[in-house]
DNA sequence: AGATTGTATTCGAATATGCGAATACGACAA
DNA sequence: TTGTCGTATTCGCATATTCGAATACAATCT
């Protein structure tokens, strides 16, 4: 039910879908990091991990503070960080369900909608575009 | 500490970060729907409402039941795609660190690391390219 | 001053993704 | 049998992402 705003949520979900990025950010749950640290821990050229890493910056996944001629990053929301790392990594066996559970499925919604408004029967969408 | 598979966690990241297939993905927590549902409740055309239904079927998120001549899909993994919306819908907000924190956190971990091994300082990756 | 270090940015090419239009196709209805 | 429905696939183009190479730049070190 909870009503998201599918087009942010999927630039959040854009940042961290990257095998190099979800290193970086999984490597910062273990505290601060500057980009040197993570160079030598990651197959990653620093050039990279700084593009990598300006964007993670954009998303405000990550940002960093300066001591002195290095930068070091930390996760800027180490909570949502942590679940969706935690949640990936749980990975789910995916599950398949008979025809006849769906149907039951189905059925029960359609009974609960029972009592809600009636939205009018309309023309399918193809043949509305075809009267054009 | 939870050691993940980062390239097929992307992979599976990448099946969530687009704005259509999140809408997708957070109408069947409803319960079961077919395409032509699917349809009507979102701003997409069908194809690209199968199109997105494909790569989501590739990624094991949704799985269907035939039921006649309609395709009702549902969650394949339902833990894990309702997880995955909670956490991004609640959205925590970015913090900011001083330099200060972050060296204290930088210097404690260091502490920590007092136990172990030390890696042998080596050559800087830059020269060591540049020697080639 | 010149070299080195830590880091960021820019550019260009390769690859991937997203989308509409067109089409396919099997049920079913008229 | 012709149309229509529900759905999937294919194609071509437009746009976005990714990466390495090159370069920038400020702060040290020599």
């Amino acid at each position: 039910m909870t009503e998201i705003d599918t087009k942010s949520a999927a630039a959040l979900l854009r940042a961290f879908a990257h095998p190099t990025r979800l290193a970086i950010l999984q490597e910062l749950t273990g505290g601060p990091k500057c980009v040197t640290d993570l160079e030598d821990h990651l197959p990653a050229r620093q050039a990279n991990l700084s593009q990598h890493l300006a964007l993670l910056r954009h998303t405000q996944l990550v940002d960093f503070a300066q001591d002195a001629q290095t930068r070091c990053y930390y996760l800027a929301r180490p909570k949502l960080t942590a679940l969706l790392l935690e949640v990936v990594a749980r990975n789910e066996v995916p599950l398949s369900k008979s025809t006849e559970q769906i149907k039951a499925e189905k059925a029960k919604l359609e009974a609960k909608r029972a009592a809600m408004p009636k939205k009018p029967k309309q023309a399918s969408k193809r043949t509305a575009r075809a009267r054009e």
